[in-house]
DNA sequence: CCCTGATTCGC
DNA sequence: GCGAATCAGG
């Protein structure tokens, strides 16, 4: 494979669109994330421009600006080529939403005034089973994974890591399972068993 | 161990 | 120019 212009296109787009190296090669196909990154650096277009914080881990500290150019061998290098309409991209929102109420069936008699913030995460995810639904075996593993959960933010979450949701998403009590995931699923072992139901078992179970 | 980007250097 | 190997780090 060799960096045809339609190939190096994709390569800037998904990379200013804060996507890894690894994910772009992915695509591409042909070739390693270490070319991606070696054509990145050869392009010139390194320091992701358009604000790309790439948290990954902690908040750090106070993290004022500090675009931080680290390392720029042509002495002009930064410039920001295209970067100019800062696009929406698919970041995650860090947390409440603060507004959209969805639906929610809420009978909230809106009496009391310390309710809990019933603000709806953006879009649901994976169902959480009523637990009438659950068989007690999958119910008892599930509680016991998620004491060991490795609690996982969004941004942490990998093809191989359970996706499972833990928690309440309006409330910094949130985070997801984290552990090692089925090959194939999004789940891990425990709760691969009350994602995915036989519909028999479903059925027999209700009512 | 999984992953990230950065750098080097033989080709 | 290219990218594997390596480095440094979360």
């Amino acid at each position: 494979m060799s960096w045809t212009d339609e190939r190096v296109e994709t390569l800037k787009r998904m990379w200013s669109e804060g996507q890894s190296a690894s994910q772009i090669a992915k695509e591409l196909g042909g070739v390693t994330r270490n070319a991606v990154i070696g054509k990145v650096h050869r392009l010139g277009l390194s320091n992701r421009v358009g604000a790309a914080p790439m948290p990954e881990t902690k908040p750090k500290a106070t993290a004022p600006a500090a675009p931080t150019p680290s390392r720029s061998e042509t002495p002009a290098a930064a410039e920001a080529p295209k970067a100019a309409a800062p696009r929406p991209e698919p970041k995650p929102a860090p947390s409440r939403p603060a507004e959209a109420a969805v639906q929610q069936p809420a009978p909230q008699p809106a009496a009391q005034t310390a309710r809990k913030p019933i603000v709806p995460a953006g879009q649901p995810l994976p169902p959480q089973p009523s637990a009438g639904e659950i068989s007690p075996e999958a119910l008892a593993s599930v509680r016991e994974v998620e004491k060991r959960a490795r609690k996982l933010t969004l941004m942490e979450l990998t093809e191989r890591t359970c996706k499972w949701p833990i928690g309440d998403p309006a409330t910094t009590d949130f985070w997801f399972c984290g552990l090692a995931a089925q090959p194939g699923k999004p789940y891990c072992d425990a709760h691969v068993g009350v994602a995915f139901q036989p519909m028999s078992a479903r059925r027999d179970r209700r009512r």
